[in-house]
DNA sequence: CTGAAAGCGCTTACAG
DNA sequence: CTGAAAGCGCTTACAG
């Protein structure tokens, strides 16, 4: 059943089936009635597909996700739906498995399908270049692009002033011109921790630092700027590999140490922490009670891990929303390119506490 | 840039360009040269929206889904997204909130989106019922539809004799005729479960039921299966909400009872299993030494809790991965109902154990 | 207020 | 092997 059949059992032409339906203003009363009673009683389905080739506009993004079934990037999918949703807009959704190849291939397919925008959310590689390869005017929003920095730099920022470090840091992080980007804030994360355990009165607080990302090197640059606030020395920090093994070896390695062991513990993300919690068990340091502990991310098991960790969630369905209304009220300002800063917020579990008696670290001597 | 550039700069007609671009067999070795460099010097990207609305496929599917950011949904998607991609085919995602209008109003979009077909997760209400009211040929896949039971019946599956059980259980399974219905199967998760624990000795078996739907029942249908098939008699069989609070008040009711207390639990799921867990924590009973749980699905955190939840994995990826291959594999024969169970697997973690010494009963008397 | 016509970018019988 | 023509189902100036 198409606009033809409508537009003859009403009597008029598909032009005006088009204009009743759409409540175009000039059309009388009673033929929009006969019209629309028409479309009804076919089960008339406008075909968006002709329309799309029509008016050239598909009502339709792409969404370009690093890993599905993925908490994480699940949810920030769930707040692209929602929004569009609630817009009439449809997604197309495609992993790209963290693959800049792949990353590729499924780009080209969105602009086959001649979607109205695409958002890729954690892109791999460097998203300037493989889309400028692609030649095209087509509106990009990226979503907490993670760029990797060298092992060297990684290194620098952990040692250097804190004023120079954070300055070449931020020199990394704009993945070009011409594109949309909204970023977690990783340096308040780190913050927010650091400060949270300040607070509580841990002098001795340790940081464990993930791969070298801006994230990972953002995060310890907020933990470094909120303890120097707090006119703490930093304690030790320590790198390992993203797992919970690695946030496990990386406690060990800073539990057993003789000399003045941390009270308190950031790590860089919740399976660190969560590692980092078993380790204290292991050797038998009571969590919180001899040490806190504290994530970033607030991942789905966070809250179910023993003792429930205290850590700082980020606002990922928001930041979901938050691409939409870029792509569909953004006025489209190409050469500036658009960055939007959004922060995390602390979630006190039970992973922390005020310092032990005594300072802490003589409960390991 | 379209295909008449193409056809222009190459010196054929469009028609031409489509057939060498698709590889049409009669089209000189030459020409087909000629208008793949026309094609890539352009940088061609021939419009699927003109393909679709030309040829009436638009290898595009629909995804409905429950609720996004859930890690089990996830993962279907993520199977269906991974064999779709494999297949050339997009997939369109949607979220139905788990609301029968809402799910009904996103069908539509799919419908107007000119889908080739449309797979629904865990459709809300009775997806015969709100289908046949879009007046649609539309294939449509159904993954683990999962119906409602009333509470009577509900009730009575519990105690009435076995057989009979299961053939009033089964009746209630298929979502009508033209729906394929792939579904995890459920009965035998419970047998799964309740095995494993009579394989360890146990004799004494709990059940923590969920609402009052479908898979509940099967699951639950299963344990006494297979109990039956242990020579077994069932243990006490509770109701609660599906939550882990649900579940740690089900099992202390289950616990504290004076009378010969289990030695092991079956949960409906594994937030009611690791409620359980919580509640034996609660009462000083040590789990696995002197109680067994397992849960049922694997869901993301069972593996991070304390002690790692042994339960039933469901093929996830794997269902996702199934529904794209009937839409594009299986002959179309709508009269016949295509109905697929995929079983489970046992993955056994730390919070099972050989049954106490002496029958464990004992220990709480 | 309404209609006839052209066009969106492709594909596919039908000829040759 | 290749081209001209018609068609997919809508929309939108352009007339009237």
């Amino acid at each position: 059943v198409t606009i033809v059949d409508v537009a003859r059992i009403s009597n008029v032409s598909p032009a005006t089936v088009t204009r009743a339906l759409q409540g175009h203003p000039r059309v009388l009363p009673e033929t929009r009635l006969r019209v629309e009673q028409a479309a009804q009683k076919l089960g008339y389905r406008p075909d968006s597909i002709a329309q799309a080739l029509a008016t050239g506009a598909t009502n339709t993004i792409g969404l370009l996700v690093p890993s599905s079934g993925d908490t994480f990037w699940g949810e920030v999918a769930a707040g692209v739906e929602a929004e569009a949703a609630e817009r009439g807009i449809s997604v197309l959704f495609a992993n790209g498995h963290g693959d800049p190849e792949r990353q590729r291939q499924m780009l080209d397919v969105f602009l086959r399908k001649r979607v109205d925008a695409v958002i890729v959310a954690a892109a791999a590689g460097r998203p300037h270049e493989w889309l400028a390869r692609e030649r095209t005017e087509l509106p990009v929003v990226l979503i907490a692009w993670d760029a990797a920095v060298d092992a060297e730099e990684f290194a620098r920022a952990q040692t250097a002033p804190l004023e120079r470090a954070i300055a070449s840091v931020t020199t990394l992080e704009l993945p070009g011109p011409h594109y949309a980007h909204i970023a977690f804030d990783a340096m308040d994360d780190g913050s927010l921790a650091a400060q949270h355990l300040s607070a509580l009165g841990h002098e001795r607080i340790a940081f464990i630092a993930g791969k070298p990302q801006q994230s990972s090197l953002l995060r310890l640059l907020g933990f470094r700027t909120a303890l120097e606030r707090a006119s703490l020395r930093p304690g030790p920090i320590v790198t390992c590999e993203e797992s919970l093994e690695g946030g496990r070896q990386a406690a060990l390695e800073l539990l057993r140490s003789h000399s003045a062991r941390p009270t308190a513990i950031v790590a860089y993300n919740d399976l660190l922490a969560i590692g980092a919690i078993r380790a204290a068990h292991a050797l038998g340091i009571r969590v919180p009670e001899d040490l806190s502990v504290v994530g970033c991310d607030d991942i789905d098991f966070a809250a179910f891990v023993e003792p429930p960790l205290t850590t700082v969630a980020q606002p990922r369905q928001k930041v979901g929303r938050l691409a939409i209304r870029l792509i569909y009220e953004q006025e489209p300002d190409r050469e500036k390119a658009v960055r939007l800063l959004e922060a995390g917020t602390l979630v006190v579990r039970e992973s922390t506490a005020s310092v032990p008696k005594g300072g802490g670290a003589e409960a390991g001597r």
